[in-house]
DNA sequence: ACAAAAGTGTTTTCTATACACCCATGG
DNA sequence: CCATGGGTGTATAGAAAACACTTTTGT
């Protein structure tokens, strides 16, 4: 048998939703190679820790925050992606919602912020080619999975969850339409509480029930918007 | 920067299509670890091969085979996985067509063979986990492309295309209703020629039009059946 | 002439879409 | 009382599903 010298690392593609904008979170790196450059957080794989444990560790090591979804995007492993030699990346896919937006950048990393996914600075190693494959995942995957949750905060006026899809998916939405079918879906619960935004009328909250979405699941419902 | 101690693997989770039955492709391992016993084809991963080389490497060697069509699945890092120590495994998805069907066992299996995927036998490593979750995208994927001509012949009766749907969906299927949505999609050419099969009225053939299908992806056209 | 598989249209039901007005609050 | 955003129902069009008889061949 041959003796490998393959080194493997994880990265993370996360995305936040502010104020009609969905931004993703890098790092500038203070090493090199790449010394200076904006890349995704990520990192070398320790040997006696899982996968998702090593993206956790690196993003809350390297950018402070906690995340709230997470999952497997895909793995890159092409010859020459990594000047240090050959490393194979395993990339997934993460979601924070606002109030975790608390960034500190610290080992690795020199500075973390936020990027508008239209508004992307050029990035170290394919990294540019992980995002983009997650911006596709996150368009594919919000018509056919309520993630919206992860990205909004606990409890939200309706009117939230439509201004993040339209803006995911960058069309208008009907109002009534998708209200319609989002209700339809049962994995709402309508709060008591109101809340105003300084002028109009006040919006009931919503908030997600994951108890009756989980059990939908397994029954093996399909959620499409 | 510690030193890492982590291998990597590839797997390959292979489907066929035959009467009827969708199979799955196993070998024997000839070497510890479950020296004796049924897995997934796969190896280490050499220095200077991508892993898609990898796994075609792979599956030729042990199994004889060439693939007609792969796409990376997951990958798979928990603690002890493999007893040998460390190792990831990146899986990947594939469909063979049955007139590829020559199987020779060599280097690290013992015996190659198909099992139809509702008669597997108890697998080594994790692969059991692996092989489950590829016949879960083998399922989803059939309904958004049409991925049933690779496990076809070139040249099939329409009837095969039904019977391969009725066999992964589980369910029977209204043969007007689904000629009507599949030749609505373009992507079929209607032959000349027809074919018996002892005794009925012949069928004509049908032959997948690649140029069709690949112009109608870049336009964006999703395809469900 | 009969058994066996291939081929073919129409009707009904459901789902998606388009569309406009009233309501509750703050200033 | 006016500006601002929130909340609601109905009509139409298009897609999916249900459904049965005729055609071609081999025996």
């Amino acid at each position: 048998m041959n003796t490998q010298s393959i080194r493997l690392t994880v990265d993370a593609a996360v995305f936040g939703y502010e104020e009609g904008h969905i931004s993703a979170l890098l790092i500038r790196r203070k090493y090199e190679p790449f010394k200076g450059q904006w890349a995704l957080p990520g990192g070398f794989v320790l040997n006696d820790e899982s996968l998702e444990d090593a993206v956790e560790r690196e993003l809350h090591e390297e950018t402070g925050i906690k995340i709230n979804y997470l999952e497997q995007l895909y793995s890159y492993g092409n010859l020459n992606r990594d000047p240090r030699g050959r490393v194979v990346s395993i990339a997934y896919f993460g979601l924070v919602r606002p109030d975790t937006f608390k960034l500190i950048a610290s080992t690795d990393a020199q500075e973390v912020a936020w990027f508008g996914i239209h508004a992307l600075p050029s990035l170290a190693f394919d990294h540019k080619e992980i995002l983009t494959m997650a911006i596709d995942r996150l368009k594919a995957k919000i018509t056919y999975q309520p993630i919206g949750f992860e990205l909004l905060d606990k409890k939200f006026p309706f009117s939230d969850l439509e201004k993040l899809y339209s803006t995911v998916l960058g069309r208008d939405i009907d109002r009534r339409n998708f209200r319609k079918k989002f209700l339809g879906l049962k994995v709402l619960d309508e709060l008591d509480e109101k809340i105003s935004k300084g002028s109009g009328r006040p919006a009931n909250l919503f908030q997600f029930n994951q108890k009756r979405y989980f059990q939908l699941i397994k029954e093996g419902i399909v959620f499409e918007i």
